[in-house]
DNA sequence: TATGAATGAGGTTTCATTCAT
DNA sequence: GATGAATGAAACCTCATTCAT
């Protein structure tokens, strides 16, 4: 954990790992210096105090977030509807699962969902926005003209939906299913059902409005 | 807050408004007295500890989400498949969008979701499952033979994200719509939405498999 | 436990049984009243408060070991002098060693022996010097003349801890041995053996001053 | 009190103090921390909490126990048997009247005998048992063969008896003599008195058994 | 005569933060 | 630049006692 990191980027990495597993309150200052093999000042020292560092925390998650499974990253030379969907929610399903710093991104979204602080207008506009309008743009060519806006949000919002749930659902699935994870080839397949399913969705919505 | 009910009913209240906000753990018991107009010792005297209390609040909150709002609630007389998932999502979107203490369950769960207790197991098998298996059926009649479990299971996963995400966005509509709450008819529209896109997705599942 | 005992009376008894294991401050009442039956407030409406319930059990322990196992309970028709001892041990052990209520007592003395209260000088006035100056005659009754007061005291707290020791010892029988009961016969054993022991000593005493 | 030592070594004189007076149980954490002139989360961050911190005061005393009073402490040189059982009488009795910090040990262990925590196990296996064991092979010396295990144990437990009585008597001599402590010429001379009587003991069984 | 409800004082423990070095 | 020690605030819980009925 130490290697040629400054006592600074430790406590950052082990304040990710600490914060996306318990949030913000039962995270302790304790357990993260520890992790990183630092003294129990360092934080208030090197930060300031315990919501500084969860600052930088996220500072860091959104980097991360940002390089790491970008939304247009698979698709093919000559995409149509369907890759782009899947695209999306491959996407998505890799920030959600990824079981190295990438995932923190999703975890601490997570749990500033449930608590939210004041970082989250900031997230909001700067990370969730940007992949809200890739969507946005594709539902549109989905849809004939003549398809209200509303009816388009819900469309958007049934995708998005269909992806984010397996954030949100992290601890039923590990009651039901008994584990959290799901690997490389489940994650491409649960992203190509939800384009399938979600391109049926679409042309249903079509359908019923043009017969 | 007090009119004539009884401290131990006051806490139950007072504890239901505080857990749904802060959940179990932030939530405190002087908080929760306070509100209920107790002695700080009345939730160790009514109920033991403050996790018997939480699960007091739990009990309550099921009781009243599952008669205000049963998932087979609105159903016709000689309902079609998509009745069943209309009256799935309109029940879940009811239990999330409540502005009365119906509404307690569903922000219950969202905070359990993030930051777990012990209090899930019991949950998820007691009031999460029959809802699942109601919703199982249903996708069950909708699907031909020859479609495998997972597949039902992931269309199943796609019909409940898109309701329950609602849940958990709920700060990020804050953000991006500037509201949080949905009138009747908004409920009604989303609910029929998601019945039709969903119906689109399940045949659109059918075709890719008998084409 | 109940039957006819009126609830003054039940909680004296549960007291007993309460204060003997746990000692007066880790006793609760609520646990005394649990066991008695009887309301949480019942003890300070029938005795005031804890301390004098206290009191009220003690008076009943000394009640009951003055009338069971008095100490010259086991004297034959002409009794020779290790018939004496070999009675006082007996008595000693059967009160120590007694699970009926007579074995109240010796467990309340060793509650009051690392914790006294004020009860205690009422108790070593009224119960323990009768059975001191019992042992007493008997050691003046061995010892020839011209040995001093100085080592009569020494050899009846000889006699006497070699009694008294098993009851302050019971947690280390608990650990070394693993019970802490006597069977009847173990019991005569062991008085048998405390007589013959201090016989031995007693001679030698006596043997010592005047070889 | 405080002087050039530690916050954590005033800590733990204040605790044994407070323990040896009234128990685990019944001391607490502020009188120790204020007779420590220390914050009352002082306990908690030296020592993790107030079990360790007894843990700490034990393995003290028993440290300054064993050192001052080591039970063959003043063995001559070519001891004789009777020898042997002076030097553990002598040792036991001087660890009992010791009015320094040598007395601490025996003072926890009068407390840990009425209400025993978890600490007694590690006592009696570390502390007690060496000295048991050295009081055996004394006892198997004196008598010969043929002599049961079960009548072994019953001397050793009569010589025990008469050094540790004295321990736990200590409230009663207050009550009949007016004093608890002894001079170190009282002590020599009790100490001399078990030897001789217990030698007569022994020197009896020894002759019923083989006449 | 008796009781269920309620309470205040006090216990242990946790933890973010501060301070002297 | 960094740290071990220390601390105050506040959390949960226990329990003898009191009170209204």
């Amino acid at each position: 954990m130490s290697g040629k990191l400054t006592t600074k980027e430790r406590l950052i990495h082990a304040a990710g790992e600490v914060f996306a597993e318990k949030g913000f309150r039962d995270a302790t200052i304790a357990e993260i210096s520890e992790k990183a093999e630092a003294n129990i000042a360092a934080v208030n020292y090197h930060f300031g105090d315990k919501e500084k560092l969860y600052d930088a925390v996220w500072h860091r998650a959104f980097d991360l977030a940002s390089t790491a499974y970008p939304i247009d990253g698979c698709l093919p030379e000559n995409p149509i509807l369907e890759d782009y969907i899947f695209s999306y929610a491959n996407a998505i399903l890799h920030r959600i699962f990824s079981e190295t710093e990438s995932g923190l991104f999703a975890k601490l979204l997570h749990q500033e969902m449930s608590n939210p602080t004041l970082a989250l207008d900031h997230i909001a506009e700067e990370a969730l926005m940007p992949q809200t309008r890739f969507l946005g743009k594709v539902v549109h060519l989905a849809l004939e003209q003549h398809i209200s806006e509303e009816r388009i949000r819900l469309c958007m919002h049934s995708i998005i939906g269909q992806c984010a749930f397996f954030n949100f659902s992290r601890p039923l699935r590990k009651h039901v299913i008994g584990k959290t994870t799901m690997t490389e080839n489940e994650i491409e397949q649960t992203a190509r059902h939800i384009a399938e399913f979600s391109m049926g969705g679409l042309k249903e919505i079509q359908r019923i409005k043009h017969p």
